[in-house]
DNA sequence: TTGAAAGCGCTAACAA
DNA sequence: TTGTTAGCGCTTTCAA
């Protein structure tokens, strides 16, 4: 079978009688072209189906115009959500996105910054996998020039641009809340301290504890994977156990639903016996019965953020700054999930 | 400031007193060279931190090792769900994955393809844009020889591998179980008829209405876009003007949710007055009160699914297999929602 | 088993 | 305004 090769500027070039270099500029609009030249250029161009080939074009300017993304899971809604907001800027700047996951296994985050240096991305965007004891694979792409920025979660220890929600006040307001409608006795679902975002939240909780000057006693922080149904089976143990809380605070949404699901299947009420509460603002969290008191992460307006720093910082180059924390608001919802009401009899 | 250029194989070469090609082969394990050429090469470069340079092996290859997927949205749970299908099996073959979103607009797609094109993917995922009035930019890619394949939707008139749900049988089951249930009245809120998608479950939905016997003048198919909240304000439109169906069939669950909140808001009930299943089976369908009786898409498998049928096709290079469709089975997930019961008095 | 040399398709400094 | 030329970092054929 004959594989007729594709259209390169030299071909266009030899049909027009000029040199590739007239054609390389005519085609990128360089302005010391006549336009002439550069119409003529064009209409061949299109006539022998060119297409331009970046790789080639890449590796003479040695700029690749991609950037990559490292999340742990593009499934889960913050995650996509944020992708879409760093794809709607990256494509708006004329990047490409290179998408990795990694499960939140270290090794895999290793392998992701492996193949994304290989493939010469211009940065990195980072939230990093939640076991990680180590930060030498990040900081291996920082020795290289590359620019890596964290979002959401970030790497202790390693100094760099970091756009994050205040998860510490976020949940301290949220604890606060709850401690106001009478829950004393929380029982927190956590993902594990060793992601920050965990860290900082049991952190606010603690602290509020702390500020209302209710004894930590009473105060039960359980780090489990944050799943509906590991949510499920923990809170019906806690049940059949006869340690019903106050309120249950569940570090996201799905955990939360876990929760109140087994609430509910217990013959208890919520909220009339048990306060629940999420993280994350879920398209459902609204809709739910009862609707979810949970906390809106701009994940969006997260991933446009962020994105839009390391592209900036690309092209401007400035060598100098080496770090910079911003903070994003993030807004408590509260619905009916969290209100106290006296149980009807 | 002094920038250190990347380490080359010239420069593993020319510190080891070997030629640069030996280098090359001892990287890629190539089998002639010596064990002992290729250990010294390996400590070498890994002691001048040698980062492989892909841009320009791909230049010289012409080969990139990375497949485009072009899809709506990556923020919608069904495709994020496929895309972690497709990230597992190209992670597992050593493929890049670049994501580009449409937003269901033709022009992105075309735009999409182009990028992808001029990235040198060597081959395509694509749901295609729910309003493609022409398909000329995806024939283009194919014309470049690039494979395309669709999964989820497909473009009508472009032959090619396709990875699908029945979408014709199974919305005809559900709809013979909304019918079964004693539903004869039947809003159905679609999406455009010019996904695919779509138009294949109208299809089923009245052929069931045939085969049942039923006028189709009781059948209320609506197209629109497939929001919570539009169908929220649609719905709740429709009962204020007296024109209560017995059955909403809802094209994919948010839209569901949308419908049950505004029967719920107007003192009906979901079943024991409406009946309403959704399509997707949505993490929370389940837990929702009432829960939802829904469609199980497997997302994921289809992802994995596609991508697999792509790489075997790349690296087998079947040039006679010009399409093929396969369909993956879905399944009726029958809940709450659509069971009828009496109405309590 | 290793080396020499050419070239993938493009850009850019320099020359005309 | 256009042409000449070199080279980005790698692979691969052919020769040694």
């Amino acid at each position: 079978m004959e594989v007729k090769k594709a259209t390169t500027i030299h071909d266009i070039a030899r049909a027009l009688n000029l040199n590739s270099s007239t054609i390389s500029r005519a085609l990128n609009d360089h302005p010391r072209v006549s336009q002439k030249t550069r119409d003529k250029v064009k209409a061949k161009a299109k006539e022998l189906n060119y297409q331009p080939n970046n790789l080639a074009a890449n590796l003479r300017t040695n700029k690749s115009n991609t950037i990559g993304v490292v999340i742990p899971f593009v499934s889960r809604y913050f995650f996509s959500t944020a992708i879409a907001g760093i794809e709607d800027i990256a494509q708006s700047y004329g990047y490409n996105v290179i998408i990795t996951q990694t499960k939140d296994i270290t090794e895999k985050e290793q392998e992701s910054i492996n193949t994304l240096l290989n493939s010469r991305v211009e940065g990195i965007l980072i939230s990093p996998a939640m076991y990680n004891d180590n930060i030498e694979h990040i900081q291996k792409a920082i020795d290289q020039q590359i620019p890596v920025f964290c979002f959401d979660r970030y790497a202790e220890g390693l100094q760099t641009t970091r756009v994050l929600m205040d998860d510490h006040k976020t949940a301290l307001l949220m604890c606060d809340h709850l401690i106001q409608q009478g829950a004393q006795k929380i029982t927190v679902l956590s993902g594990y301290k060793t992601a920050s975002i965990y860290s900082n939240r049991q952190k606010g909780i603690i602290d509020s504890y702390i500020k209302q000057g209710i004894d930590l006693k009473h105060l039960n922080i359980n780090e489990m994977e944050l799943s509906t149904h590991k949510a499920y089976s923990y809170v019906k143990d806690l049940i059949s156990k006869g340690k019903v809380p106050d309120a249950v605070y569940a570090l996201n949404d799905m955990t939360a639903f876990g929760a109140i699901k087994a609430i509910s299947e217990n013959n208890l009420s919520v909220p009339e016996d048990v306060l629940v509460v999420g993280f994350s603002n879920e398209p459902l969290a609204e809709l739910f019965t009862p609707s979810l008191t949970t906390v809106n992460q701009p994940a969006y307006e997260m991933g446009k953020l962020v994105a839009k720093k390391l592209i900036l910082h690309l092209e401007d180059n400035e060598e100098l700054l080496t770090s910079e924390t911003s903070i994003l608001k993030s807004e408590l919802i509260i619905r009916e999930s969290s209100l106290r009401k006296k149980r009807k009899i």
